[in-house]
DNA sequence: ATGCCGTGGAAACCACGA
């Protein structure tokens, strides 16, 4: 079972470079983020055309997650983090594709900081914390995807020291992560990589791509069932140097069949 | 050191992203 997580920026301009990967990668499952569309605007009859059934929590202009599955509808155990009273912005979505519980999930950026947006991303990533301390010890594969706007070490970007004040990898943010893995989550891409440079997004601009001037911000924490069955990842790089392609690219892992 | 590019929405610029 592959598992996908994608930020595309975009969901509606983004639309053939997704069909394409869906198309070219056939992942049982992928989430999005960014899909920068209200809910009646989510391209759900071009999706459901490439094979995939969906839920989604848009919003107009911002944010806004999904959860594809190929050839099934994943059936949604939940939207938004609790707790979150005030909080507009459609940041994470849940459901459960073929007994597979799988989190989608879109951090907040956090810059600048210090400042408001800052204050906003501790606020969420401890909502974050609150609800994944209740969905670790499962008794299902659990999967917490996306985009987590967080550098865990420095060994996940490409310049460090460029990098020290900027609300990805400052140490309040990166304890975060650090959290999460105390809690018993595991860094699937890490835990399949350990020693390989490996990032998930490269600026537009500068040449970064073409220099691999990269940043890891997009991952996958298994609880320990689904760690069990961890056996493969990667990141689609190809995707990346597409016309008209997002800034992240798609990473994935595989599960075992049980 | 830097939104230099890109997206969406409103309005021919601005907010926002990482």
């Amino acid at each position: 079972m592959r598992i996908a997580t994608y930020n595309v920026n975009g969901i509606n301009g983004r639309l053939p470079v997704l069909l394409e990967w869906l198309r070219q990668t056939k992942p049982d499952v992928a989430c999005l983020q960014e899909l920068k569309s209200p809910d009646e605007k989510f391209p759900e009859r071009a999706i459901g055309d490439a094979g995939y059934g969906a839920i989604w929590l848009g919003q107009k202009s911002w944010n806004g997650v999904a959860i594809l599955a190929r050839e099934c509808k994943p059936e949604e155990t939940r939207r938004g983090l609790p707790g979150g009273t005030g909080d507009t912005h459609s940041r994470y979505i849940e459901a459960a594709v073929n007994g597979v519980l799988i989190g989608c999930l879109y951090a907040p950026n956090g810059n600048p900081r210090p400042g408001p947006k800052f204050d906003y991303k501790l606020a969420w990533l401890n909502r974050l914390k609150a609800h994944a301390a209740g969905l670790i010890g499962v008794h299902a594969p659990v999967i917490l995807a996306g985009d987590y706007n967080i550098i865990p070490t420095d060994f996940d970007v490409y310049k460090p020291e460029r990098w020290i004040k900027d609300a990805l990898f400052v140490p309040e943010v990166r304890k975060a992560f650090a959290d999460l893995i105390s809690q018993g989550w595991v860094d699937g891409i890490r835990k399949i990589y350990p020693d390989e440079r490996i990032y998930t997004f490269w600026d537009y601009f500068r040449r970064s791509f073409e220099r691999d001037a990269g940043l890891r911000i997009d991952h996958f924490l298994l609880n320990p069932v689904a760690r069990k069955r961890l056996s493969t990842a990667g990141v689609d790089r190809a995707t990346r140097q597409l016309a008209k392609t997002s800034d992240h690219a798609p990473a994935w892992i595989e599960l075992l069949d049980l």
